[in-house]
DNA sequence: TCTTGACGTAAAGTACACTTTAAGCCGTAT
DNA sequence: ATACGGCTTAAAGTGTACTTTACGTCAAGA
């Protein structure tokens, strides 16, 4: 049925260190274990800790994350809190959105800078820092 | 002429500490100081800062920072390295975009699920983690 | 049987980027 | 004249998210 903590591992590309660590952290409240004490994972909680990795790397804290988990486990009574969550963090992915956008453009500029310079096309005086 | 760190901390965003300790992890190799000591900034400094900054909360590292200004220190000779950091770079700004547009997605679909919840419009078995 | 490898826990350690602390200098306002 | 606010330095401290270490258990293969 379900797989070790080993080829989760695999599947999702994190570590299992990682894993046990948010399991420690409350991220994964429902995780079963087989007869030894090891951990069983389902497509569902697979699923789960996607999205959690999803999360966390776009910038929301593990402490947020625990906060929207235990949310959820309260039930829907909840639901306007773990939205409110949401629509800050989606600020914050706006916000990430532009930052990314300005760097593309500023590396996209740096790189046809560096080919013309290389081909001996642009004068030194239309040199920029870095 | 130039401002003093108070008054670039404040056009910049950035903490007055911030910017001293770019400039001791050799970040900002050119800055002037006035008769006391004191830091002066000019346009272009804040120019360079704020690149630096961009670079930096887009997920490339000081120690990248400060090999490519030491790169720049060197001349032109140094354009190709620093192509190919700049090349690496944005192949990580690549893959933010792709983190980012993933959990915009997410974000976006949870958000008008707990709408419709709200409205209880939705049976619990549409109903998701998180 | 015994070693190997994967799993477990708890706790300490690491990496990174600041951030704070401590101590001191300088020119102006009271 | 002396206290204030802003600047300086060097060094220690902080927060976050892992990551490593140390140690122990278990089941299968040589």
């Amino acid at each position: 049925m379900g797989i070790s903590i080993k080829e989760a591992s695999e599947k999702l590309g994190l570590a299992p260190h990682t894993i046990r660590y948010y399991e420690k952290e409350g991220l994964l409240p429902a995780l079963q274990r087989d007869e030894y004490g090891n951990r069983i994972f389902e497509e569902k909680d697979l699923e789960s800790i996607s999205l959690l990795n999803c999360f966390r790397v776009t910038g929301l804290p593990v402490a947020t994350l625990k906060q929207m988990v235990d949310l959820t486990l309260q039930g829907d009574s909840t639901i306007p809190q773990r939205a409110a969550i949401l629509r800050e963090y989606k600020q914050d992915l706006v916000r990430q959105q532009q930052e990314l956008d300005r760097a593309f453009a500023i590396v996209n500029m740096k790189l046809s800078k560096y080919d013309l310079l290389e081909q001996g096309q642009l004068a030194p005086q239309d040199r920029m820092g870095l």
